[in-house]
DNA sequence: TTTGACTATTCAAATTGTTGCATATAAGAT
DNA sequence: ATCTTATATGCAACAATTTGAATAGTCAAA
C-alpha cells in the first residue's frame, strides 16, 4: 500500500519527525495528494520499523509526553526509490455527491442546493490554502533544485483539482437555481 | 455506504437491470463518480435485496445462463431520497503518482517520464469517452427534463477532471523533461 | 475551576475494497 | 480442434480504511 510510501517520501524530504508531526503533514500539505488518520500513521509506523525501513530515537521531554522521532533508512530509501518507478494506474473515483445528484428528482432540491454551496466554499478554501502554500510557505528560489521542482509539481495538482471543483460546483449551482426557479 | 446508494441510483434512473448489466454501467458511464468492481456489485445487490430495497425477477433465457434483474421498490426509492439531501464531505484523496514526484531525486527521472506520458494518454482517452458520451450518447434535448440536466452536471464533473489530469500532464511532462536536459 | 485545546500515542471492531479463484454456456475466430 | 471473448453469477481470503474509544499530561481562557 502506498500509505507506507507516503510516510517513508515525507520522512525522507522533509526531515526526521515524530508520528504526530507525520500526522500534522499529512493534515497540512500532504492531504492534497494522500489522505490519513493518524491510526493508520501510527501503525504503518509500527510496521515500517519492523521492516527496518525507518529508525525510532525516543525524545525525552519535560513537560510533555516524550516522542518517537524517525528517520528513513538506508533499506528504507531504497525501497522507496524501487517502488517509485513502478507504473500505477489512475485512483477510481467515487464521489458520492455525484450520487446525489443523479438522484435528484426523488428527493427535494433545495437541500441539494444548499450542499452544493457549502462544498463550494470548501472548495474555495482549501484552494486559498493550497495558493497559499505556493506562494507563501513554499516559494520557488531562483533556482529552484529538482526536488523543489517536483514538489511544486504535486502543489500544482493539488491547486488545480480544486479549482476545478470550485468552477463545476459554480456551474452546478447556476443550473439547480434554474430548475429551481423552473418548478417553484 | 455509498456503492448501494450508486446501485439504487442506476436502477432508479436508468431503469431496472441484471447485476451483468450494472456492472457494465459501472465501467461505461458511472466509473466516472464511483467505481465498483463486479464482486462488489453482486454483493451488495444481495444485500440491497435482503433489505427489501430492489426486488429480483428470474428470467430464463435459451442460449444463454438465466439472468436476475433487479428493480428498485418504492421502500428503495424512499431510502434513496433520504439518504440524498444528507451532507457529504469531500472525498479523500489518493494519488499514488504524487507520492511518486515527490521521491523525485531518490530514483533516476527518466521512468517517471515515461509513467507521467501513459497517464496523459489514459486520461486523454479518458476524456474523449466522456465527451463521447455527452455530444453522441446522451446529447442534451432542446427541453431538458431536471434528470437530464442533472446527469448532465455529473458527466461535466468528469470531463473537467479528466481535462485537469491531461493538462497537468503537461505542465508536469514538460518540467520533468527540463531535468532530465538540465542533469544530462 | 472546570472547560476546552494541544501534545503524544495506542487498541480494537466494523466496514469497505481488492485479489484470486470458480462455474457454466455459447459464439466466433485461428 | 482450440482459443478467446462474452454472458452471467458467486465464494473466500486478505488488505485498507473508518469509527470509536482510551490514556495522560500541559496550558490558557472563561
Amino acid at each position: 500500500m502506498a500509505l507506507s510510501q507516503a510516510i517513508l517520501a515525507s520522512l525522507a524530504m522533509a526531515g526526521p519527525c515524530s508520528g504526530y508531526d507525520l500526522v500534522k503533514r499529512f493534515d497540512e500539505y500532504i492531504s492534497c495528494y494522500w489522505s490519513a488518520s493518524h491510526q493508520q500513521v501510527y501503525k504503518e509506523l509500527r510496521e515500517l520499523e519492523k521492516k527496518g525501513w525507518i529508525s525510532p530515537e525516543t525524545i525525552a521531554q519535560t513537560g510533555r509526553p516524550n516522542k518517537i522521532v524517525y528517520s528513513i533508512t538506508e533499506t528504507g530509501k531504497q525501497q522507496l526509490a524501487i517502488w517509485a518507478v513502478l507504473p500505477s494506474d489512475p485512483t477510481p473515483i467515487r464521489e458520492p455527491l455525484m450520487i446525489k445528484l443523479k438522484t435528484g428528482g426523488l428527493a427535494p432540491l433545495e437541500p441539494l442546493l444548499a450542499e452544493l454551496q457549502r462544498r463550494h466554499q470548501l472548495h474555495q478554501t482549501n484552494l486559498d490554502r493550497l495558493k497559499h502554500f505556493e506562494t507563501e510557505v513554499f516559494p520557488q528560489p531562483e533556482n529552484p533544485t529538482p526536488a523543489d521542482r517536483l514538489h511544486h509539481l504535486t502543489l500544482r495538482r493539488g491547486i488545480r483539482y480544486e479549482t476545478e471543483w470550485v468552477e463545476w460546483c459554480e456551474e452546478a449551482i447556476q443550473c439547480v437555481k434554474e430548475l429551481i426557479a423552473q418548478s417553484g
